[in-house]
DNA sequence: CATCAGGGCCCTG
DNA sequence: CAGGGCCCTGAT
């Protein structure tokens, strides 16, 4: 299955996103972990996309400045693509990477906070993101459960070499994503050859979940936000952590944190309550903090400072931190 | 060499 | 609603 598709047809469109815009921190998320499917350098986004069976390559390039911002994006693809297909390909990604997104309400309600007023003024005009599909994201969210970083970026790999293909563009070969037909297709056993133990369940499930359209990202995005989050939560091998993720990744639900992991509760114990690693506060005393200071707005908030934390882990050593992320 | 926990979730009692 | 079990891997 790994053959390398050559995408020879160019076509470049551009994109101007609202003002604040931090192109590097909305386009690289130092947290995310390394994924065969896109890459980075400043001021340049390579990434694979399956949209509407077509492969396509897409590389942003940032064309402006914070307060004047201009992002040229190519679009490669393997033959002619029609102006319409292409004005959905852009209003999907201006979806995706929230490229539109109104900040002027969180920027002014908290730039005067004492510990979120800096960070924003740092990364001002940064805006969360995720590139994929809302069926993509649960193959990420499912590879992460119970798993180290590294058996994680493994498991994906295996699953993008077996299901997926490498599209060849602008000089890179990425992977792209699989239809959920490949994996409907196919059996529990062949994902477990895969090494991805008891997961093959939930990728199976879910798969065929999209496979038979019991799923559908785009008439979701029109519900509640209890709506999608029952819906999600009914997929099988989705709980609590992954609808959190989802909500606010896919659904751009800004508000939504009603659950927080044990390696989170250390770090958000040691960023706000300067508690040791092994004696953080509790959960609910972390929501409440959050309610209390960031109402409306509390997973960004959240984004703001997590991402904030990991782009120094990018530029120089935090020893408490290294302790916590296990690779 | 054996043991164990890891960026959860499901299922059972 | 608490707790055992689950695949596999790398660390110890």
């Amino acid at each position: 299955m790994d053959a390398l598709v050559s995408l020879d047809y160019k076509f470049v469109r551009n994109i101007e996103p609202t003002a604040p815009f931090n192109f590097d921190a909305t386009f690289h998320k130092p947290d995310h972990f390394p994924s065969g499917d896109n890459a980075w350098q400043p001021g340049c986004r390579w990434q694979s996309m399956l949209w509407q069976d077509q492969p396509l390559g897409l590389l942003f390039e940032d064309r402006g400045s914070v307060n004047s911002p201009l992002v040229q994006l190519s679009i490669f693809a393997q033959n002619e693509l029609a102006a319409s297909f292409l004005e959905g390909v852009v209003e999907e990604v201006n979806y995706r990477y929230n490229l539109q997104m109104d900040l002027s309400e969180f920027n002014h309600l908290f730039s005067g906070d004492p510990q979120l007023g800096s960070v924003i003024h740092k990364w001002l005009g940064m805006r969360p993101m995720h590139y994929g599909s809302l069926y993509e994201y649960l193959n990420v969210a499912i590879v992460l459960q119970n798993a180290t970083v590294r058996r994680s970026v493994n498991m994906l790999q295996a699953l993008f070499e077996h299901y997926g293909r490498r599209l060849a563009f602008d000089d890179k070969a990425l992977y792209c994503y699989w239809q959920p037909q490949a994996i409907y297709a196919t059996s529990e056993q062949d994902l477990r050859n895969l090494k991805v133990g008891y997961r093959a369940k939930s990728i199976k499930r879910v798969s065929d979940a999209f496979a038979q359209n019991e799923m559908n990202e785009f008439s979701l995005r029109e519900k509640s936000v209890d709506e999608q989050r029952r819906a999600l939560l009914n997929l099988y091998g989705v709980g609590p952590a992954s609808v959190g993720y989802l909500l606010f990744d896919v659904f751009h639900r800004w508000d939504y944190l009603s659950y927080i992991s044990p390696w989170e509760q250390t770090i958000y114990s040691r960023l706000f309550f300067n508690t040791q690693i092994d004696d953080p506060v509790a959960t609910a005393t972390l929501i409440e903090y959050f309610t209390q200071h960031y109402r409306g707005y509390r997973m960004l908030a959240v984004h703001y400072f997590w991402e904030d934390l990991f782009w120094k882990r990018k530029n120089e050593k935090i020893e408490w931190l290294e302790e916590l992320i296990r690779l």
